[in-house]
DNA sequence: CATTATAGCTAACGGTCGTTCGCATTGTCA
DNA sequence: TGACAATGCGAACGACCGTTAGCTATAATG
């Protein structure tokens, strides 16, 4: 269990059990048996219930805004379709096996409607960040004649609904990780052959 | 409120009040007056909490069953891009304000981790269905020469994806209607001008 | 050293949960 | 008409819920 002071501990262990059955179906004596106290020392460091879901909520977004911030910088960019999709397959593993990112995908997908605060999270972390950073991605490839020009915003869109709406079938049926996965390769494979500006040919 | 026998009453209203606030924030009390009886008498009916929230999966996933079997029949293919990008709006329409439908959407949502029978209809219901649905119909408009020949399916799945992923969007955060309907919008045009046979020119 | 804040605990509160029991009412059918 | 199943109800059960009060031990502070 991650975390060093008490209050981070309570965050982590909220994160794990409302991951696994949701807010309504974890009690708060569960959460602090797993962070090492009794239920009601809970209210030395959080205000209630709501109030540790709140805080852990916030946490992870942070946690995901630091992890995102690693935009690739302008001389990192992929110079060539095979070195895209080679980065979105290794973002894909970080994103597919990582323990906090899973969890916190599980949380927003059953708490989604609980409050605006988080549906606003679930949609910034399931389709703008993400379609945000290849649009930027896009346009430079654009530039650079490896990519055909096209709105890069649609492009975006294009290329990252399949993988988040995959992830979300992983969520749920891991069991089919491995056709996941290679349904993700072949869509990216599919993306390359349509919007690749070097490739002749299709079908 | 529909439903004619106090069974198919008791699951309608079991369909409203999970929808709103999911399985575990319902107590069978609630369920009970809104269907017009006290709770210890719903145990006249089903068998409990659990048997009265599967039963209700069951009537909508029949329901849907039924809905989507207005797959296209041959001579009903749309017969240009603007005919499919109409019926594909007229559909979006439908699941947008449908009621059954939305609120079967949000507890598929809240619910996906409950059971791998859930799990196993949502992924059915978010992505497998359009996708089959829409790659039989690219496949019978690719022998038309109406879109361009390709892999349909994994071009009904580049179709399909947007459109889900901003429903989603769409379900938990209702007032970006306008633009989760604009986007999708912007999305077919993209889409049209990629894989439409006839269109010179991008971009 | 005396004081005070911090952080843990047990006990207990009022409330809600899903469920069961026993009884009354109604409708059906011989 | 009498028997019986079907369907409703109120009362009540044990379990669990989030939370508060009050006590104790330790750590920090003057």
């Amino acid at each position: 269990m991650k975390g060093n002071s008490t209050k981070e501990r309570i965050l982590y262990a909220a994160l794990d059990l409302f991951a696994q059955k949701g807010y309504d179906g974890v009690g708060v004596d569960l959460i602090a048996e797993k962070a090492g106290l009794k239920g009601p020392s809970l209210y030395r460091h959080y205000k209630g219930k709501e109030d540790i879901f709140n805080s852990m909520i916030e946490m992870v977004a942070s946690h995901y805004r630091e992890g995102f911030g690693l935009h690739p910088k302008a001389e990192e960019l992929p110079d060539s379709m095979d070195a895209l999709i080679a980065d979105a397959m290794q973002r894909l593993a970080f994103t597919m096996h990582d323990d906090i990112v899973k969890k916190t995908r599980r949380i927003f997908a059953m708490e989604q409607f609980r409050s605006a605060r988080i549906a606003e999270l679930t949609t910034r972390y399931h389709l703008e960040n993400l379609q945000q950073l290849y649009t930027g991605m896009f346009a430079a490839l654009m530039d650079k004649g490896i990519l055909k020009k096209d709105d890069p915003e649609y492009v975006a869109l294009e290329f990252v609904s399949p993988v988040s709406l995959l992830i979300h079938m992983y969520d749920r049926q891991p069991e089919r990780e491995k056709e996941v996965i290679e349904k993700i390769q072949k869509h990216f494979e599919h993306f390359a052959n349509v919007y690749a500006c070097d490739t002749r040919g299709r079908g």
